[in-house]
DNA sequence: ACAATAAGTCGAAGCGCTTCGACTCACCCT
DNA sequence: AGGGTGAGTCGAAGCGCTTCGACTTATTGT
């Protein structure tokens, strides 16, 4: 293990120098910074990060915590840990990746030991109860989804409101008037994780202003549980011709079942899903979608953070806009 | 920011007693060790973590690798994740995630900057540019995947070889003669990763054992390039009857095309995936798998890299044995 | 009864880095 | 010519913790 001291040996220099060689905090005349640059490559130098840490107080790490759920609209949590690694990168930090299981005492354990510069929330609930610890610490920290009190905080999150109204815009324009709403589990709606609600709200919003008939069901994924509310749905409606998803593990089974229905995707009925792109494109019908820009989350997040990390903090809510592609899932309203 | 020493001063005693109750390193008055307890409470100390690794030159974290593709086997690769994640914490180590993007300079700069006290690497390829200097550098490792070469390196991983003979045998025992392999995506053969191939080489090996006539096609996910391999498949061998499918993207479009074609699962054809448990569940057709036991793995991987550094260190490969779940995407051979 | 041992505690020396103040030289301005 | 300035460098003091050796007091064996 090479140190700074034999760095600096090895170069003619005090230690103190090559520091600044390495931080660039004072002037370094470029013979000097030339020699001791020459020894770091010759001895394979790496500063040890424990012992900058204990003098900086700065980790140059950001902790991620992620949802425990591994079964839950899980390609976006990946998307968006992995957008959240990498950015960090390009910002000199590392990432800790923190599951939920802790909960908030995890929160405490991280800000106390001075193991993370700041932290970034995912799966953030409405009423979330790592909340008072994070405003009590002080600690830098972007939230990814939309709490229900919101002073104080970062946040970045989809427009979920715009979302639902982009959904039923769309379908209102080419001409469907009964529209089902197949929502998250109602596990989702149970935790109040927020953004189901607001899909819904915006949904609501819009289809009152555009005169649809609206009908509302959380569903499990899964085939069997897709026959069930779809069998209802009918029932009370039958005369609906449109469909907005949100629900990942909901999708396939839905298409599957209006097939065998004899109900053919775009002719008779019309598909719109909230979900990421990878997922509508490789659905067996292509799917009409509203993308959930994970990737753009990710980095958002670690934006603002490190923002704050640099003094030019704002707190603030970022609502990223909503876009709808077209694909092959939607079409005019049957006559 | 509370200190050892103010707990100590806080406590009556001096500060490496301080040290000793929290590290029990050596033993201590029940007296004593209450009151410093009660200090700790007190004041809410929490160790700082820069400066307890510098001391011990141990940071208590393991590092993670993910590979950078968000694309591919996602579910499969969060799963790990959080599985490492939570079973490092019940060891008392963080995980630092890093994703592949930085490739093997990555290694380097964890393992010299002491950042993490052991790497776990994910999607290993045949032949990684990362295990040449994971070697050098001496540092605890484990790998999920399997390398080409595995002398004195720690793998953690499926056994593939007796996946694909375990799907050869189902098939063979409900009667089916003419089997078709639906691969990943070529790109993933290409990357030589190692999985598909040794699944490939169980499913031939048994085939020919069992006198099953075998083809075996690569096939990126979705509709359109599935409907291609598929005709593909028909053409050369009209009487397939059974199929093996190892790409969660193609599953979906498989049984779709199979039902628009005409052809029954499991009364005309049988499909055998291997994928994780919930993608079988979850499916339009609840499918026969081999489970991809991605939280398995994690927890193994972390087993051995804490045995490790405990030095119970034992090198060699862990493959773990496959089971077969028989659902509803199998059946008997038609007459 | 006395050395040997164990239990419990403390002081001090670092771990490898950052950072502050101070020092030495040019060099420039008037 | 003399003081001011800025660039370039060094020394030393920590950052908060662990850990080693040493010390004091009980406890044990013979």
């Amino acid at each position: 293990m090479v140190t700074l001291a034999e760095v600096a040996r090895h170069a003619g220099v005090s230690a103190s120098t090559v520091s600044y060689v390495l931080s660039g905090k004072r002037s370094i005349s470029s013979a000097t910074r030339l020699r001791v640059e020459r020894s770091i490559q010759d001895l394979g130098y790496h500063p040890n990060a424990g012992a900058r840490a204990l003098a900086s107080s700065k980790s140059n790490i950001i902790a991620l915590m992620m949802p425990l759920r591994t079964d839950m609209y899980v390609p976006v949590m990946m998307e968006i840990a992995v957008a959240v690694a990498t950015t960090a990168r390009t910002h000199g930090y590392d990432v800790l990746l923190l599951t939920g299981a802790e909960g908030a005492p995890a929160v405490r354990r991280v800000t106390g030991s001075g193991m993370a510069d700041a932290m970034i929330l995912m799966d953030v609930e409405l009423d979330d109860d790592r909340l008072p610890l994070l405003r009590e610490s002080g600690q830098p920290a972007v939230l990814i989804g939309l709490p229900a009190e919101t002073v104080g905080l970062t946040c970045v999150d989809l427009d979920f409101v715009a979302t639902g109204a982009l959904c039923a815009e769309h379908l209102a324009g080419l001409g469907h008037r009964d529209i089902a709403v197949i929502g998250e589990a109602p596990a989702v709606y149970e935790r109040h994780t927020g953004f189901a609600e607001r899909t819904l709200e915006g949904l609501r919003a819009r289809a009152r202003e555009l005169d649809l008939r609206l009908l509302h069901r959380p569903s499990d994924g899964g085939y069997d549980a897709m026959a069930a509310t779809l069998a209802r749905i009918f029932d009370e409606r039958p005369r609906t011709t449109g469909f907005v998803v949100q629900n990942e593990s909901a999708v396939e089974p839905l298409l599957a079942l209006l097939r065998r229905q004899g109900r053919a995707v775009p002719e008779d009925v019309s598909v719109v899903a909230v979900c990421p792109d990878p997922v509508a494109v490789h659905a067996s019908v292509r799917l009409t979608s509203v993308a959930i820009p994970a990737q753009e989350m990710g980095r958002r997040a670690v934006e603002h953070v490190v923002a704050k990390l640099n003094g030019h903090g704002t707190d603030g809510i970022e609502l990223l806009a909503p876009e709808l592609t077209v694909r092959a899932s939607t079409g005019p309203a049957p006559a």
